[in-house]
DNA sequence: TGCGCCGCAACGTTGCTGCAATCCTCGTCG
DNA sequence: CGACGAGGATTGCAGCAACGTTGCGGCGCA
């Protein structure tokens, strides 16, 4: 799951960040429309939490924007406490849900996943490859019935893989689901993820590999 | 994948030329909007990024021309950073992204990815050709379901004719899709990619065949 | 403070790829 | 009609870049 914050206040960004980052999110930061759009424009984002008061103007007028650009992608505005007026608009504006800051972190996520799991047409919510089954909205791997306990970033290199089944995944493309934008990786690391990975799905008997293309990427597919 | 660059500072273009070579893409540059317009009659592009001030006017004014010429092509807009009715003005007049200079090429190729991916009316998402199934989204090609496992180069060769399917390709457009410009090659490497790539789609029954057409080139058709 | 994830680097391995040598095919011209 | 030349096809080979694996140290979290 990758989300983004669309927030000039960099401390709240930040702990916001390490939050979700906990519970195996990525989360990208916009401090500015302008960030905003850019970062939208790459489709790569399942929710979008919005702030009203930034630089170059108001948080809502984006909406739009993203309705034309995303469709169904949900949006949470944030809003201060009591401002009843506020959050109407907001709802008019075509936002998906609100929030009053402050808010706990458990009160956003709970919000983020009620959201996800009423745009169906967006993502299917399990996929099954030989005897792997990956849930979407949980956001964990089964084998038989049998839970996968995986890291992060291997997680991330799973979810991502099995969105896309059966296709190639490039290996940019990858890097940029397992790391986000900022994070700079100067390593093989990817690699390393993938290796132990693999070596997870072969110890469980998931009935799936993952297959690498040289100089293209990786896709998963059932093993032989 | 082939693009172009409508942009007057050569040595972005050279930069950005071997940026995208590693990607597998193929970047022609345009240094004025006459020379993009010509190149654009070619209709060989897949999307193009324009840069707005050139030598002969406003980049943005090709907009319009494009959209008359090829109606969905995905245009990509560079701007300065901070400029933002720069951008606006880029989208108001149909632009389908903007970039803010200077970039990360990962961006780039990002957006790039992104705007393929929704623009389903320029560029089939798959082509059919005997048994033979290339799915262009997945960059990968399937016979019976069955996936042909391809390296790069290969890969590369089959991706073009496919996407010119039943047309010829001139040995030159081929050498530039899998090499691109930069890359010199002083051998019959091509040749032999080919060569080895026939062998593949004969051992599968693809059901297709590469037939050469002396000092032309190839093209891609259902096997007798 | 212990545990585990993660980035990193070192090193082994694989197989793609450019190259060239050789053979083949087709068209042309005497 | 036969020889010749140019362009194409095939294949072995060696270099090297990409990928795989593993261990280590640091850092964050419980």
């Amino acid at each position: 799951m990758r989300l983004l914050l669309v927030e000039d206040e960099l401390e709240m960004a930040a702990a916001l960040s390490a939050a979700l980052g906990r519970y195996d999110m990525i989360l990208d930061h916009a401090p500015t429309l302008d960030h905003a759009l850019a970062a939208l424009a790459n489709h790569v984002h399942d929710g979008i939490i919005l702030d009203r008061q930034l630089p170059d103007g108001d948080g809502l007028s984006l909406i739009p924007r993203v309705r034309a650009l995303k469709s169904g992608i949900p949006v949470i505005v944030l809003t201060a406490r009591g401002a009843v007026d506020e959050r109407v608009r907001g709802l008019d504006m075509g936002a998906d849900d609100y929030l009053a800051k402050p808010f706990a972190v458990e009160e956003l996520l709970a919000r983020i996943r009620a959201l996800m799991r009423r745009s169906p047409d967006i993502a299917p919510m399990t996929a099954r490859i030989g005897k792997l089954v990956f849930d979407f909205d949980g956001r964990q791997a089964q084998v038989n019935g049998q839970l996968l306990d995986l890291p992060r970033r291997e997680l991330l290199v799973l979810e991502t893989l099995a969105r896309r089944q059966g296709r190639t995944v490039q290996r940019s493309t990858l890097e940029e689901s397992v790391y986000g934008y900022d994070d700079e990786i100067q390593s093989n690391s990817l690699d390393a993820h993938v290796s132990r990975l693999r070596r997870k799905l072969a110890d469980t008997g998931a009935g799936v590999e993952i297959h690498s293309i040289r100089g293209v990427g990786y896709l998963l597919r059932p093993s032989p």
